[in-house]
DNA sequence: AAAAAAATCTCAAACGTTTGCGAAAATGTT
DNA sequence: AACATTTTCGCAAACGTTTGAGATTTTTTT
């Protein structure tokens, strides 16, 4: 009815499951000519090896869990398909998990991991994420860990994650050289810490210049809209605008749009973003670029090490680079 | 070492495992005296059901296979956000698999699921996919499919998918009845019948206007911008553009915006899209919209219809609607 | 107080694989 | 031809759970 089984074949050529188990994986044990007699039937007869009893057998899953807040989001979804991408290669499949940033859904989903004997998982916690005992059973189970982009401070693990100062320092830097005199910069979600260490970094950087630098924090382009409308239309006007992610470049760049009002002439832009909304404007937009891609790739290397010689903890960090565009 | 199992729960209760399986899933057959204490050691202990030993058992796993094309995307991310997130609410996970639009991967990616026994599966297939064996395998193992979006024509199944013609008629009735002249349209990959059918029912809405007509088969931003760029540089400009997709959408709004003009004056723009990039730009884009998201929960609705009475094939179409912009 | 019924629990097989160890068959060595 | 090796294979247990059928205990009925 369903599939045919190790029995099955042993059964029609007469030899034991074993030795049909054995012939399929090559095991050198085996004949040659049994293993191609095992090999054609199998072939015949559709046989595909029964995934939940190999994990039973042998306690893991060729899948790895991937615990993210949400999936609709450029930056995450390039992440999530470079992994994907490395997985496939290797045998692996991905169990995607979302825990809408909510941090009692991401509990279950950790379990969900646990249950499922996932051979590994990785995950961006949600931003309110207080307790670590969830994470802590996963390592009990000896099933490697690995954090990426927004991982926790006060938990030690191996973690993956971008150059958060580097990418604010060299946005603040390029807007210090173009020789701007007035700064609005629009940053994210304010409890996260990635947040705060990029604020920090990036205030840094303005002081003792003689430059006037406003700092808001937003979470939606709904919010940037208005707001960078209403300071482009004040007398004192910034004659740069920086945007830590893709959603609030396009809130200032809607505004921009409706004061028609040429970037890179009249007021210049800088992002930091993974690439794809920058270019969808004219002139493109110069950003500092942080690929979900490049760190999906990292993300999946490090685990690979986690699994093939269990060796200690380490934290990995992405550099960034800019993109220059015509924006500033 | 690993994880608790009945068998620990039942040896330090002394109780049978048969009586423990039962007691956790509040089987009328046991006490509640026994209940509570089952349940309150498997609480102490930590306990976590062993997904693979009851897939094994059961033949199933609380899984859902998701075949696309590529996750980034964000018409596909919406949908597989839609797909999770119903999911998680009964109890499902979800695999997901990307085929990069490779009908070897594809059937690679079939296997898998067949492998893992997932309790149904979803498919968006890749542009080349000409063999079905591989999906009547699965029928063959009384898994649920349903097709989404790019579905056969010429295979019989499930789908839910877009009234594909709706949308391009919408379009073009909304361009017909502004009064424009000259209509640039742009769609995508020549080779989809989903691209066939729009293009017709399209052109179809022109017959016997005296409008002028112009289609391009695109498949990429890079392509569309210069193109657009040309056409409007030309002496008898397109009063009005129409885009199939996204991609196409920022591809001929990079071309407006370099040529500093505005939509829904010097020129009028309709897109079909999800909705996220028509509200990027000021003016914001009228569009037609066809819902990732949407298709997602239809998706779902149908899959548990499938779980639940193994009923007879069915098509469902979702019906697009004309969001209002200020670009026509 | 005995018989019948109901409630509660246990046994044991089964799901499909993997794997250590021992058995049989083939080959090589004196 | 007898023995030692090597090659090839089979046995049986184990992974953790579910489930039908039977066993035991408790409660109800007569």
């Amino acid at each position: 009815m369903t599939g045919t089984t190790l029995k099955e074949i042993s059964k029609a050529l007469g030899i034991s499951i074993s030795t049909v188990s054995r012939a399929l994986k090559n095991h050198p044990d085996i004949s040659s000519r049994t293993k191609t007699k095992v090999a054609e039937l199998a072939n015949l007869l559709d046989y595909e090896p029964n995934a939940n009893a190999i994990g039973l057998r042998t306690n893991t899953n060729k899948v790895f869990g991937l615990l993210i807040p949400s999936i609709s989001n450029s930056f995450y979804d390039s992440f999530v398909a470079a992994v994907e991408e490395e997985s496939r290669k290797v045998g692996y499949s991905i169990m995607i998990l979302q825990s809408g940033d909510n941090a009692e859904i991401e509990v279950e989903n950790l379990k969900l991991c646990r249950q499922n004997r996932v051979s590994g998982v990785f995950v961006c916690i949600a931003s309110q994420t207080q307790h670590y005992e969830p994470f802590n059973k996963i390592k009990e189970q000896k099933i490697p860990l690995i954090f990426f982009d927004k991982v926790p401070d006060s938990y030690e693990g191996n973690k993956v994650c971008l150059a958060d100062k580097t990418s604010a320092v060299l946005s603040a830097n390029t807007i210090i050289q173009s020789g701007k005199k007035s700064v609005l910069a629009f940053f994210g979600n304010e409890k996260l810490s990635i947040t705060a260490k990029r604020v920090e970094a990036f205030k840094d950087c303005f002081k003792n210049k003689k430059i006037k630098l406003e700092t808001q924090f937003c979470n939606s382009m709904n919010e940037v809209y208005p707001q960078t409308l209403s300071a482009l239309n004040k007398n004192q006007k910034p004659d740069a605008i920086f945007c830590m992610s893709d959603e609030i470049l396009c809130g200032v760049m809607k505004a921009v749009l409706q004061l028609k009002l040429t970037v890179g002439k009249d007021v210049s832009v800088i992002a930091i973003s993974d690439g794809f909304f920058p270019k969808i404007y004219a002139p493109e937009i110069t950003y500092v670029e942080t690929s979900g891609y490049k760190l999906g790739k990292a993300a999946f290397t490090r685990m690979m090490e986690c699994i093939n010689d269990n060796s200690e903890i380490k934290e990995i960090i992405i550099d960034s680079v800019l993109i220059q565009g015509a924006s500033i």
